[in-house]
DNA sequence: GTGACATATCCCTATATGGGTATGTATTGT
DNA sequence: ACAATACATACCCATATAGGGATATGTCAC
């Protein structure tokens, strides 16, 4: 098999530059698809590929106002993904206790208290 | 072009879910990667490749212990993808002010407010 | 030499993403 | 009814790469 499709899991839908620059703008508000091509310089086929993606999981949603179609974020979404990462923060947080250890290292090594030589 | 690399950042090194089950296996403590090899199900060679992914994003360390090596999650590099996540918090609490709206509305039909009918 | 891995191949299929064109469709305007 | 706007979709093409399977070999430690 090759790699898990884009639209399976927001992490798929996230690892994407452009995907994410759309998420980016569209935490500004709403836009059309003519904007977002605009301001993304893509091909219109192209950024509705994008959006059909965040769409499937369900990153984006969209209403008619007329004739366009105003994309929203559904930052909901992406709460998945910081909680995910945030299992890790004790771990990351843990450096500071490392680093501490090392300050007591430091300092064993001031007092003379070295077993080596 | 194709799909960007997933060695290319950390969010496509976490795209892989099977990336994230290591990086879970490793939040509980170092292994080697005959271990994770078990752990996983899959091969040697694989396994080798995706800590090969995440060492390039360095979201994992690796030090010799004796013929084995320890594979250790580095979680600062989630870090970034934390701190991306969170930039979009305030727009799912967002939500709770529209709740807040919602119950404001019911409220003002409890009164009698409603300037409808 | 053996154990534990890293790497390199080769194979294969699935899929992404970009480019471009064409067409379907809903909405608005005349 | 007909045209134009704004998109969604469906095609075409082409390249890159993923990720799995399996095998083979290099390397370092014991």
């Amino acid at each position: 098999m090759a790699r898990a499709a884009t639209t399976s899991d927001v992490f798929n839908a996230v690892a994407e530059p452009r995907r994410r620059q759309v998420i980016e703008l569209l935490a500004g508000g709403e836009r059309s698809v003519g904007e977002l091509v605009a301001e993304l310089g893509s091909s219109q086929p192209q950024v509705s590929k994008h959006l059909r993606v965040l769409l499937e999981v369900e990153l984006v949603s969209v209403r008619r106002e007329g004739r366009h179609r105003l994309y929203r974020l559904e930052a909901e979404g992406l709460r998945q993904i910081h909680e995910w990462a945030q299992r890790f923060e004790p771990l990351w947080q843990e450096r500071f206790d490392l680093l501490e250890e090392v300050v007591q290292e430091l300092k064993k090594e001031e007092e003379g208290v070295s077993s080596d030589g």
